[in-house]
DNA sequence: ATTATACATCAAAATATTTTGATGTATCAA
DNA sequence: TTGATACATCAAAATATTTTGATGTATAAT
């Protein structure tokens, strides 16, 4: 079980998992795997409309997934690797309990 | 950007993302850490209805993240090593992309 | 200064998820 | 074979998320 030391960790896990859990989120993920991109890009890439995309974009910044630079009148959108690290050690975390079968309602 | 060889994969990333963006079920799969538990033990540490438990670990099921066993009148539930694995994997994919830069809208 | 572009924000509507309480099914014990 | 336990399923209600279209703000080009 997770150690009381680690609550707060788990409340941004549950933030991040949340991120995650939307389709289009995972297709604006899936476009920034190669590299960094603007909301116009993702329009031109996905047909979602802009307000749609701002809508979502935000969830995923507020969870500390993505990262993002201003140029301009660009805005510049990018994966947060260590957003990314810390969920992998959360499910590293998870495989690492022994099997062991109990008794139930013990 | 993800071939499209691995769209199977995707839709299961999904469903797998979906099924840990509630809080309650990621109690569910905390518990779950220390091995194999059945409802009723769910519902003691959690204080969670029982209808409530079966929607959710159906859920965590259905995205294939936890596997059952019967025995008996017990259920006993358990983490599903190979997606949290699948997971991992589709995470570090996601990490693996090169920061280049690249001029909006080109 | 005016206009256009890139994006954010907002409130209302649409849609999806979750909760609840009731009922159903299988297993077991007396 | 009756009753209790463990869990699943269901439909309705409660709640949360997402989408839409309009409006707002900042930057930049003319």
């Amino acid at each position: 079980m997770l150690k009381e030391s680690s609550k707060v960790k788990k409340e941004n896990i549950s933030k991040l998992m949340v991120s995650f859990s939307d389709p289009f989120r995972l297709e604006i993920i899936d476009l920034m795997m190669d590299g960094e991109v603007c909301v116009c890009d993702i329009m031109k890439l996905t047909n979602l409309s802009q307000s749609r995309i701002s809508y979502h974009i935000k969830i995923l910044k507020e969870a500390g997934l993505i990262s993002d630079r201003q140029e301009g009148r660009w805005v510049y959108y990018s994966l947060n690797k260590e957003s990314l690290f810390l969920i992998k050690e959360w499910i590293t975390s998870l495989t690492d309990y022994s099997s062991n079968r109990k008794r139930c309602c013990e």
